[in-house]
DNA sequence: CGGTTTTGACCAGCGC
DNA sequence: GCGCTGGTCAAAACCG
């Protein structure tokens, strides 16, 4: 945003400066007409000049008609390029306006979060006394000890997680185990309970932090079976999207460290590791759908570590929205517990369109976000996604979410994008737990996705209060919805048609209605408020987004601890 | 020359 | 125990 501020114009000097610019940027055959222009006119202010006489040729009429037809559409240009620099203008303005808003409440925000990150010692050795006292009742995780870490972990955030776990180990039952240590990095205790009372320490300050040195990783992985576990407990996220390119640019810097061509699939597999910094433990698995090489499979694991790049951070919030919400699904994936009855399908489902069946693979929980639009590819992302639970699956059955654009297959733009550096926001931080969607906005959303409209011509106001419903009941959802809906909405700028515009005007009001949910921390929010944002943005979502985004994650990261209680239900 | 990619080897987990 | 498979390592090759 900072980039788009810098180069946009705030005074009438640039603009003319812009504009004269633009002028300069005419080629010299525009400049000849231009010219050309000039001379017609001062003939047409003195018709009885000489020159004027002298054009009796019909080419040279011809070709003063053309000056002049040259001459009013320069004019129009400059006229239309005025008025779109003041729209760009205000338009900056209340950007700028927005960034102030939120660079003033992230800071509050952080304050707040490394506050309660004190508080959270504090009653950290208070809780774990009280454990140790009453084994036998389930301890009770306050807010402020489940992991805030989405994506990218601090060493208080892992002190945390590994507080968080310690103290649910004492749990008896391992989905709530597992639901409970949420976030990317959350450690799905996997192992046997012998293994994992040994291991959770080395774990926790191991690679789910940072991914270690090659040599010290390498000593480890031959040594013990710490990466092993680490690897098996690590949430992943899968991404389906068309791309032509080898590999998805996603704003982060990969090294690619392995290929393998995996059973079932003629594609080679590829391994790639996050080198935007040293240490980061992110890894990424890319392979082609057997089905449809057009369809790129991305596998995301792991937390980045460092802030990260401003075009990465669309697919980092939305991969670590939708790991917390398939983890918080976990942790009540029995049916009896909450009937949730959307994303979860067994491996026979996932395998229409290729999901690794490996040895790993069914152990890692795994959430494939679709953003193609291939129904004949994928039926399952359209219609069994979110169809009821299957009588049997893995443990860790693949979870699916499916942001199918209805028009645009392309890749969103955000990711597609080149790699225009840092931003300034670091990257945010959540309470995953908080990403439990309560039966209402199963329903609400499996209702309102394109594949299960029941009427197929519902009327966009009904979908956008059914999605308003659903983005504020939980803060979450909200960051999934504003990537998805981001990244539609970039697809739509590239496309430009007119029904792509629509959607484009539908996306922003939406997300805008996000952003301003969140500034306002309101529970609810009617559908005229959409309405009368009808004319108010032409900036594309992308922009929004990142505004959007961190804010809502910041949200909810201080959504009042009644979502960890419901957790336990 | 430093970073990245390629590729064969190695290791661990799982099923039979 | 053996074979299969996925994941990772690391030396060599490649590239800018």
């Amino acid at each position: 945003m900072e980039v788009l501020l810098m180069k946009m114009p705030t005074t009438d000097a640039d603009i003319a400066q812009a504009i004269a610019c633009h002028q300069e940027d005419c080629s010299p055959e525009d400049k000849k007409i231009e010219n050309r222009r000039k001379l017609h006119e001062n003939a047409d202010l003195n018709p009885s000049s000489p020159s004027h006489e002298d054009l009796v040729d019909s080419k040279e009429v011809d070709v003063c008609i053309k000056c002049s037809l040259t001459s009013l559409i320069h004019e129009d240009e400059l006229e239309s390029a005025k008025a779109e620099m003041g729209e760009v203008m205000e338009e900056n303005e209340r950007l700028k306006k927005m960034l102030e808003k939120i660079q003033d409440n992230y800071k509050s925000l952080q304050l707040s979060f490394f506050e309660i990150l004190q508080h959270g010692a504090v009653k950290k050795s208070k809780c774990s006394s009280i454990s140790s006292d009453h084994n036998d009742e389930p301890v009770v995780v306050e807010p402020e000890l489940v992991s805030l870490s989405l994506g990218r972990t601090t060493p208080m955030e892992s002190v945390k997680d590994e507080k968080t776990t310690s103290s649910i180990k004492s749990k008896d039952d391992p989905e709530i185990k597992a639901g409970l240590t949420l976030g990317l990095d959350s450690k799905f205790q996997m192992s046997s309970p012998k293994k994992r009372s040994e291991d959770q320490v080395k774990e926790d300050d191991g690679a789910a932090e940072t991914w270690p040195p090659n040599k010290i990783q390498k000593t480890r992985s031959r040594n013990g079976d710490e990466d092993q576990q680490n690897h098996v407990k690590r949430a992943r996220v899968s991404v389906r999207a068309r791309c032509d390119a080898p590999t998805m640019n996603d704003g982060c810097q990969w090294r690619k460290y392995g290929q393998k061509i995996s059973k079932g699939n003629p594609c080679p597999r590829a391994y790639y590791r996050c080198t935007v910094t040293s240490g980061c433990p992110v890894r990424k698995q890319v392979q082609r759908c057997a089905e449809d090489m057009s369809i790129l499979i991305t596998t995301y694991e792991g937390n980045h570590n460092h802030p990260l790049p401003v075009s990465a951070t669309a697919m980092a919030s939305t991969t670590s929205a939708a790991a917390s919400m398939m983890l918080s699904g976990s942790s009540t994936s029995q049916p009896g517990l909450n009937g949730l009855n959307f994303s979860h399908h067994d491996n026979s489902t996932a395998r229409q369109f290729y999901l690794p069946n490996s040895t790993s693979s069914s152990l890692s929980p795994t959430i494939t976000l679709d953003l193609t639009s291939s129904p004949s590819h994928s039926p399952s992302s359209s219609s069994n996604y979110f169809n009821s639970f299957p009588t049997s699956f893995p443990r860790f059955p693949p979870t699916s979410l499916n942001f199918s654009s209805s028009e645009s297959n392309i890749l969103p733009a955000v990711w597609g994008n080149g790699y225009p550096g840092y931003g300034t926001v670091p990257y945010y931080q959540t309470k995953p737990g908080n990403s439990i969607l309560g039966n209402e906005s199963q329903n609400q959303i499996y209702q309102s996705l394109p594949g299960n409209n029941q009427q197929g011509g519902a009327s966009q106001q009904s979908l956008t209060e059914t999605l308003t419903k659903v983005i504020t009941s939980d803060p979450s959802f909200r960051s999934v919805i504003a990537a998805a809906i981001s990244s539609m909405v970039c697809n739509s700028a590239k496309s430009g048609d007119q029904t792509d515009q629509k959607a484009q005007h539908f996306g922003q009001k939406l997300m805008q209605a996000i952003v301003s949910q969140n500034e306002k921390g309101q529970s609810s929010c009617s559908s005229s408020y959409f309405n009368g944002l009808a004319s108010s943005s032409s900036q594309t979502g992308s922009s929004l987004l990142q505004s959007s985004l961190p804010f809502s994650i910041l949200n909810s990261a201080f959504k009042p601890a009644s979502d960890g209680k419901e957790l336990k239900k």
